[in-house]
DNA sequence: CTTGACCCCGTAGTAGCGTACAGGGTTTAT
DNA sequence: ATAAACCCTGTACGCTACTACGGGGTCAAG
């Protein structure tokens, strides 16, 4: 007794690549709509569904949060908003990204330099890592 | 009523940069020993604790999570150990940056990209951050 | 008509790293 | 002596993004 167009929750989230909870639980969040239900209370989705789905996926890949995405979302439903909106939140989060590298090639710097400095037979006393820790 | 030598947790609280709330939490997750307590129950500190919260706020901030600050802690300890133990917890951390750094170039490139395509002043349906999502 | 796969809901748990009370007792400075 | 500042315990909360569980109802195949 399923029309045609429609998909359950299970079918969606196959095609999509994610859990069934991961739905409902993005329904719960608002990251999406709620679909209409069956009479037996199954929800009946629509195949669109799916791209969205893919879109959150793909948004989560390229570092945004889901509550970026949420305002992703909102940017795209509201007719009034033009590119620009959205070429801010991309380039605010180029920023973030730039912050993080910077932030890890410190780390890696530092690293780098204390095991050149580590003679791995010397006792765990004279460790120059440990001590660049010990500071 | 306070012996010479040692701190309330308040204290090293200060020295170290840290909140009280803080060193209680690794008390209680065992990062840190319980020290030795007053009449009064008030915990008290031989200074060294302040180096041990030093050495932990410096891994965490070249990326070790609390629990590999554990295991760095527990070779340190181990006086059987050399430096090798801890030279190849660097190096697996180095790695693990690294990789970090390549997935982060990665999201900028691809947002590069697509902000660079981005006419700001067209309408959201034509935005191609959005439509490099939809995929 | 039964069986097994699917769906419902609500609640709770996970990991990492703390932070924030509430409802007390203690120390220290004035 | 009293008040401010500090300390104690225990519990709960905050964040992110899910994941799992229990106790049911529903659907499709054989």
């Amino acid at each position: 007794m399923k029309s045609k167009g429609s998909l359950t929750i299970g079918q969606v989230a196959k095609q999509a690549g994610v859990g069934v909870e991961t739905i409902r639980f993005y329904e719960r969040e608002r990251i999406i709509a709620e679909p209409p239900r069956r009479e037996s209370g199954y929800r009946e989705y629509d195949p669109e569904i799916v791209k969205r789905l893919h879109f959150i996926k793909r948004a989560q890949e390229l570092g945004f949060s889901l509550k970026e995405i949420v305002q992703l979302l909102a940017l795209r439903v509201d007719p009034r908003t033009s590119c620009a909106g959205v070429k801010k939140r991309a380039e605010a989060k180029l920023e973030e990204i730039e912050r993080k590298i910077q932030d890890l090639k410190r780390m890696q710097k530092i690293l780098k330099e204390v095991t050149a400095a580590c003679v791995a037979s010397k006792p765990i006393t004279d460790c120059p890592i440990l001590h660049c820790f010990d500071v």
